[in-house]
DNA sequence: AAAACGTTTGACCGGGCGGTCAGGATCACG
DNA sequence: CGTGATCCTGACCGCCCGGTCAAACGTTTT
């Protein structure tokens, strides 16, 4: 019996609107910054019932920060090394901003960790995050020096991909500002230009 | 009179101990995860000395942004339309690498005020900046237009290279612990990959 | 219907928050 | 040395923070 199934429908729908609405205000003030009053008004519930489905403010950033390292793995995950090298990049690089377009919540929260020092996930990044990457920066580095890609260091085109997808997202704000209203919609711009930019890159 | 000469050695110490100090904890924790006492401890002042100085909380705030904003135009601004197009970008590059390197927490400072969605800067992200950089676009597009470097995206240019650049002050944790301790200087590695990368890009 | 269980709340707690203030210490300068 | 301006501090304020608890309210089960 999984723990989704242990919980009554009430469960189910509360513990949701929590995650939700932290979510929304953690991803925007840190975790100090945010507070459970602010939380519990967004979700719609009293304090003291919010601290009934969560033992403390720590377990709720600790449940969102745990469901969220796997969904950032996962683009990279599906690189495929039997696969076409510039497409197989082109696509990790489309996943990452399809991410950063339709949850850029989360993305902020990553970044907040993260510039916080990542006092609750350094351990993920120096463990799998690491792991993952040094398996896959290998694949590139193959591809590499067997000429089916240019010449290039796996590791900051790996750093660069991250970069310039959540920028889309943990800057949006200043992005938009920029471009002003009517340039159009800064996601549809930037997959042209990174498409562009990155085929420009690795083509042999 | 300038300002500056119309306080006393004392005066000049104790703001720029307070300034530094609240730099450190602003950039770590953002504007309300931050703490008066917390400031005042790291600049080894008392709580009501460093309220003599400032007048508040947000005051304190105000002045570092104040001051970082032209910090970072200065780059772009340098961008010289009668220059080498490659040259004039990679220098441009080069430039935010560096403040990067040497200011990751100006950085930090920056990128936590746009996660919270700019509300101090928003302003002069839709005036000064926008301005300078819709100038510095139209010198790039015409670039582009003379057939002087590759054509591309101005505006996403631009976007790309402040991704790249401040990604490596403000996830320097995340890019530390994938590279782990023996791979050199993250900041090394980068300007080499940043030269490879905006070369093959802009080369006609 | 009523026992049993799950859910919600108002009142409350100690502590830390941003900020104030009266007065004491220290300094620059005649 | 004196004295006025500048600098610094301990004690304090009201408020909000994360978290607790007993009691009331709903729902489900028997």
């Amino acid at each position: 019996m999984s723990p989704e199934n242990s919980r009554t429908r009430i469960q189910r729908r509360n513990r949701r609107a929590i995650l939700e609405a932290a979510l929304e205000v953690f991803s925007q003030h840190g975790f100090r910054g945010a507070t459970l009053d602010q939380i519990a008004a967004e979700a719609g519930l009293s304090k003291p019932n919010l601290l009934y489905y969560f033992p403390s403010k720590e377990a709720i950033h600790e449940t969102l920060l745990a469901g969220l390292m796997e969904t950032w793995l996962a683009p990279l995950r599906m690189l495929d090394p039997a696969g076409d090298p510039v497409e197989e990049i082109l696509g990790y690089v489309r996943r990452k901003l399809v991410l950063s377009r339709d949850f850029p919540r989360e993305s902020r929260l990553f970044a907040n960790e993260i510039l916080q020092g990542a006092p609750r996930i350094k351990p993920s990044l120096e463990g799998e995050l690491k792991a993952l990457v040094d398996e896959k920066a290998q694949v590139i580095a193959g591809w590499a020096a067997n000429g089916r890609i240019a010449d290039i260091d796996p590791y900051h085109l790996i750093f660069s991909i991250w970069a310039l997808t959540q920028h889309y997202a943990d800057f949006d704000v200043q992005v938009r500002a920029v471009l002003g209203t009517e340039r159009g919609d800064p996601f549809e711009g930037a997959e042209r230009y990174l498409v562009t930019m990155f085929t420009r890159l690795l083509t042999p």
